[in-house]
RNA sequence: GCGCCCGUAGCUCAGUGGAUUAGAGCUCCUGACUACGGAUCAGGAGGUCGGAGGUUCGAAUCCUUCCGGGCGCGCCA
């Protein structure tokens, strides 16, 4: 925020002024109230350098704090050396007008700098529809791809499609059984092929009498497959700049260019009729076989060829969000990069872990072999799509997820999705109720000394944040920052709000007041502005008003 | 056995660039509101931050080790 940015210089400035060693001060939000607005441990860190106790340091750097710039208006000092300082509220009411004034464009910054981000999410196989591990996945990377873009990277979205190898083979052999099967024929679907009701359905799709080989046929479902999943993931607001098919580095001999370069640098050996790539030699725990004894190459090799195929592209940063079950590649893969002459840490591997549903706190088992499991569609049928974004957003992305599908379906404030949304509905009721009482608000001249009570400085604060929170949700790639963060500001708006009931005070429309009631209103806005900012970026709506069912029959 | 994730209130989880009294929601208890600007708000109870060592003036946060839970360890993808 631009104050902190004011307090950062106005305290080196003192640094300076007594011929310490520069340092960079933080600052953090304080929880108590008599800890101020903004507190830095600037003290803890010199102290050392100077020799003094952080309170003495900290009590010397007051001291030479002057001019006190004027949106301060208290400065402490407190035990063991802290330094606490106290803004005036209208500072904070005064910047509301860059939240008004950028609107949509609130948050945005330049910490990227227009660098080109690769962001490769879900990935599934194209051998059945989309579980609810690829729906956290898709939530986490699309709003992944939303922050990086607010804060200034130019992004690319993709999803790696496995159109080749032995599981699509399997794939294929057990749509040809169905389709015998409807037919009449005696066939069976292998081993460990795909059991799933779904093949049946799309046999019954395909012209009866015609005889396929299991390659044609494998090919038919692949594509239905992946038009099904490119359907499913649309209806989950995530669109991707690009399929990339595994089989378009077959054809292009892009596997056997890349492995000719391991070649060349003496990373690859032959041991028992397969080549191996020698991972180890970057740390890897063992080292991995790239073309296999039958000579086909391995998954491996053609994700070799897939990475670098992406640094190729020309973009800087190459991030990959892999399921629980692959996080096994994180090494082999950097190992190979190296051994390509890339930078790894140009790329980075975020693990998007596992979902645990939960119907009546009893997890809901799925099991793939019987073919019994919760789809993509079937979760969005079950909560909908706001409702399943948020969800997933709200758990950091690394740690396993519980998800309530009681809570989900809940139309009550326990619902975060329905008390956030609740709060934005209701500010636009609120407007709509100011129209009707023939109030016409006019931000071009807003009486911001009317705002006088401490949780609208609160609010206004909170707001204000909203830069941070981007920031920090994108340095650290982690969209739950977000998600609670726009839930904070529900509930302060719901409790501000809801204080109208004993104490006049709090009363937004007033029509005896229009100078009260105007500066109410453009706080509100400022909220609502916010507010859809947050939620676009989540993936999440921002209703005008919520709807229930026996509100539905007066439209 | 090795690797990854996790262990914070009864439950689900924030907080892990060390720092002022460890936070929120749900549950439970108490109290306000009788409202279409609707489908709430306020307060209270509740925690040896898995255990033990260590670094530090200061550790939920960093290091070591142990315990517990989940997942993964194919010439499948």
């Amino acid at each position: 925020m631009i104050l902190e940015k004011k307090l950062k210089e106005v305290l080196m400035k003192a640094i300076e002024t007594l011929g310490w060693r520069l340092a960079e001060p933080t600052f953090t939000l304080p929880k108590q109230k008599e800890h101020g607005d903004l507190a830095t441990n600037i003290a803890f860190i010199l102290a050392k350098q100077v020799g003094k106790p952080p309170i003495a340091v900290a009590q010397e750097l007051v001291a030479r704090i002057q001019p006190s710039p004027s949106f301060l208006k208290k400065i402490d000092v407190a035990n063991p050396g802290f330094i606490n300082f106290h803004i005036h509220p209208n500072a904070y009411f005064q910047l509301l007008s860059t939240i008004f004034k950028q609107g949509k464009k609130f948050g945005s910054q330049q910490l990227g700098k227009g660098t080109k981000v690769i962001l490769e999410f879900v990935s599934a196989n194209p051998t059945g529809p989309l579980n609810v591990v690829s729906a956290r996945a898709a939530a986490v990377g699309d709003t992944l791809a939303n922050i990086l873009e607010k804060v200034g990277y130019k992004v690319h979205r993709e999803y790696y499609v496995n159109d080749v190898g032995n599981q699509i083979d399997l794939f294929a052999q057990s749509l040809l059984a169905r389709h015998l099967q409807i037919q009449g024929k005696e066939a069976e679907i292998p081993q460990e092929g795909y059991q799933g009701e779904y093949l049946k359905e799309f046999a019954k799709k395909l012209p009866k009498k015609k005889a396929f080989s299991a390659q044609q046929i494998g090919q038919l479902g692949v594509k239905a497959m992946v038009a099904s999943q490119k359907e499913s993931l649309k209806n989950f607001g995530v669109v991707f700049n690009k399929w990339f098919l595994q089989s378009e580095l077959l054809k292009k001999k892009e596997i056997e260019k890349s492995l000719s370069r391991l070649q060349k640098t003496g990373h690859l050996y032959e041991s028992e009729g397969a080549i191996f790539f020698r991972s180890t030699t970057f740390g890897d725990d063992k080292d991995r076989v790239v073309r296999k004894q039958d000579g086909e190459y391995s998954y491996f090799a053609s994700d070799i060829a897939y990475h670098n195929d992406k640094f190729a592209r020309k973009f800087n940063w190459v991030i990959d969000i892999l399921g629980p079950d692959h996080h096994g590649y994180v090494s082999r893969t950097k190992a190979a990069l190296q051994a390509l002459g890339y930078d790894s840490n140009q790329l980075t591997v975020l693990i998007s872990q596992q979902v645990n549903l939960l119907q009546n706190e009893v997890l809901v088992k799925m099991s793939k072999r019987a073919g019994k499991l919760i789809t993509m569609d079937d979760l969005m049928k079950e909560v909908g799509k706001d409702v399943a974004r948020y969800f997933f957003l709200m758990r950091s992305t690394s740690s396993h997820l519980d998800f309530d599908l009681e809570l989900a379906k809940k139309e009550t404030p326990e619902n975060p999705v329905f008390y956030i949304q609740y709060a934005h509905a209701r500010i636009a009721s609120i407007f709509r109720k100011a129209l009707q009482t023939k109030i016409k608000a006019d931000f071009k001249k807003v009486a911001l000394e009317l705002l006088n009570l401490p949780e609208e400085g609160e609010i206004a604060k909170h707001l204000l944040e909203f830069p941070n929170v981007l920031a920090k949700t994108a340095k650290e790639l982690e969209p739950h920052h977000l998600a609670f963060y726009v839930l904070e500001l529900a509930k302060q708006f719901q409790s501000y709000y809801s204080q109208a009931k004993h104490d006049p005070r709090y009363k937004v429309v007033d029509l005896g007041n229009f100078e009260t009631t105007n500066a109410k209103l453009y706080l509100l806005k400022n909220i609502q502005i916010v507010l859809q900012n947050a939620l676009g970026i989540l993936g999440v709506s921002a209703p005008q008003r919520m709807k229930k069912e026996d509100a539905a029959s007066t439209l």
